[in-house]
DNA sequence: CCCAGAATGTAGACACTGTAAACATTGCAT
DNA sequence: ATGCAATGTTTACAGTGTCTACATTCTGGG
């Protein structure tokens, strides 16, 4: 009977708001409203990934680290290696959750409009502000920080991803004859292309000068998905 | 007289080409041929910086410690700060160097050229190929591990930086007639995100199907600044 | 119902890191 | 020559990623 009462004061930093992906549709694990110190988490995982999420929008990126999200989720620092193998797994996680939800908003986006250039600009438009509105998913996933080559992100169903919904848009604004014919891959390139380096641009901070709220990102990025367009357009000149 | 004889060992690791930034022009400090083991090292700082680059090229971004460039550089692990205040004080060298070598580059692929399409071509191109070549240099420069802001690179003697050289080869174009009137910001915008975005995909390896030698790169970025520009054409369709 | 094993969380340890303070060595200007 | 500023070294400390051994809880087959 070696340490009987010890350590009564843990579990408190529970309950967290579900931010993105999954919304909502959690098995039935959480939030009994009391949270009397129970032993098992009940979706530590999650936890996880939510606190590494939120530690990155508040301290940014050097202050990620293991023990820290451990401490927010209210577990003791080597608990996380009971749902990632490694630091660099749990960030794997975050992107995950990225892509997942970039393509859900890009579809969500574009799924009001039918005309094949309005579905790419909403395509466009959606990367963008996915970028704008979740700093901390969009550099994990695109960021410097993984060493082995990620594991392709999972697309449940059927779901497009978002660079197949890229692609798609713009295969079918050229059977449509709205955009200029042939192959159909560089054209993909230019636009992908356009809408990262506006999201990158945008969530480092490059745009020093240019306002940088959500709404402004949003214009920004209407303008240039149509100046993107119009490039892209036939080149029907006389 | 405590702990006389000791440590006889270090400084074997001194040496390192000069890769980038200052090509040579170092004032008098290296390299007498005989490394005997002198106190003190003539140019630290530029080779921890040297050692960083190094460090990342080889071994990835997580690897990169102070210490182990200490100990690449042949020095004990505290000497660095006597030339960084800190970590990132350090990664802010390493972007500093990077910006100013960029800048070069795209100068020097603009200067054959007069046409002003010409040189939006070069410079759209240079930028890619300086990311595809200098990867760690792109990613400090543009990546999240800075939490403090950056101090703007240094421009020595009105030698233009990237971005000024992108802004005057549009208005350049403008002026000329050859592309669209206007504003020249937006359009700046997008031939700066297209170039930004292509060189992001490039460096993170997004681009897994498309072959990634710098040839390659080098391909796709003309075809990419040659698209970019077509749409940056004025509208004399009719 | 019970209880054995599987899941999950904890405690402790180790090597490594960033950073600071005190000290040692060297170069330079007077 | 000498004293000071610049530069490099030692030592120390807290925080980190990860491993191993252990404790607690959950679950399903008798």
């Amino acid at each position: 009977m070696r340490r009987v009462l010890k350590s009564r004061g843990r579990h408190q930093a529970r309950e967290e708001a579900r931010t993105l992906a999954t919304r909502g549709k959690r098995k039935q694990a959480a939030e009994a409203p009391e949270d009397k110190g129970r032993y098992h988490h009940g979706d530590l995982r999650q936890a996880l990934v939510d606190a590494a999420v939120a530690l990155i929008a508040e301290e940014g990126f050097g202050a990620l680290s293991l023990r820290e999200v451990a401490r927010r989720a209210g577990v003791t620092h080597a608990a996380p290696y009971r749902h990632f193998a490694d630091k660099e797994a749990l960030l794997e996680a975050v992107a995950h959750e990225g892509f997942r939800a970039m393509a859900r908003e890009m579809r969500e986006r574009m799924a009001p409009h039918t005309g094949p250039l309005e579905r790419l600009y909403a395509a466009g438009e959606a990367y963008v502000l996915f970028a704008v509105r979740h700093p901390p998913h969009f550099r994990v996933m695109f960021g410097p920080h993984f060493t082995r080559p990620m594991s392709p992100p999972p697309e449940p169903e059927g779901e497009q991803g978002a660079f197949t919904l890229l692609v798609s848009s713009i295969e079918a604004g050229q059977a449509a004859g709205l955009l200029r014919p042939g192959e159909s891959r560089p054209l993909t390139l230019t636009a992908w292309s356009l809408v990262h380096g506006l999201a990158s641009l945008f969530v480092d901070r490059q745009l020093g000068e240019s306002p940088q709220g959500a709404e402004a990102a949003e214009a920004l990025a209407r303008v240039q998905t149509r100046l993107l367009v119009e490039g892209l357009r036939p080149p029907a000149r006389g």
